[in-house]
DNA sequence: GACTAAATACGAAAGTCTTCGTATTTCCAA
DNA sequence: TTGGAAATACGAAGACTTTCGTATTTAGTC
């Protein structure tokens, strides 16, 4: 019927830890469950199962550090937001970015202040490496 | 032991149907599928399935025509994006727009054109409507 | 009114995700 | 060295997604 799916994206409760870990740099189940919203109430072999999963997928890596495992990201951030711009303007917006960020651009949530400093980015990076 | 989730987002399968929608402003179960790709080779069925869910979830609505649907999305195109701007931002690139900007301008896949398209975006933004 | 092709309705199957309980392993302190 | 607290391993349950087959409904034709 249905295929298997490699799928390369974080699922959202993956996300949710890896956007600890990556603040933490590393951690093990504990200080990553301690770092999450407090009403969150998640048991302590959830996380540990979500964690092992992680590894599994090849997300993160592990060490161990006495009986505990610490983990730590093998995706960088930098790269994992890259790779899910690059999905959502080919998936929503046509495959081209600059109508992702037309469309950041027309919504109201963004300060002059935000447009200006994108706008220095632009400078810099139309006049740094233009060949 | 797990909550429904109400979501307001589309599935990856109904991001599909979505965007053939969106293209053509509204259509049948049979004219869905035909804007597939042609390698898709989805069941009639399951398209019909499909389309008959998104209007459960209210992404979609349909009138009779003759014995067929023609479904419509109820939810455009523009609407959704900014919905799932917002949702990246706040999840990935902790609530500042401008950073997830920043990560797609630092990008390499981005052409000078694309560039330059952005900043001629930003430019009219910030003379057009500044009090 | 009955027939038939096309459409819809629905349930089931297989995969994924999230959560947790129980069982097992492991370190270390007494 | 052994008892126990803390950690890991694993299976199972329940929700959701995607796909399709079978059953039913329906519009239009003769």
């Amino acid at each position: 019927m249905r295929q298997k799916k490699r799928n390369e994206f974080l699922t959202e409760v993956e996300l949710e830890f890896m956007t600890e870990l990556w603040a933490l740099g590393k951690g093990s189940v504990r200080d990553v469950l301690a770092q999450l919203n407090p009403d969150r109430n998640l048991a302590y072999t959830s996380a540990a199962t979500i964690l092992r999963i992680m590894e599994q997928k090849g997300f993160v890596s592990s060490e161990k550090q006495g009986k505990t495992f610490i983990y730590s990201p093998v995706l960088a951030k930098d790269a994992y937001q890259s790779r899910t711009l690059r999905d959502l303007s080919e998936k929503l917006f046509d495959g081209t970015p600059a109508s992702l960020v037309a469309r950041l651009v027309d919504d109201d949530g963004m300060s002059e202040e935000a447009l200006k400093e994108i706008q220095a980015l632009l400078e810099r990076r139309l006049t740094d490496d233009t060949p």
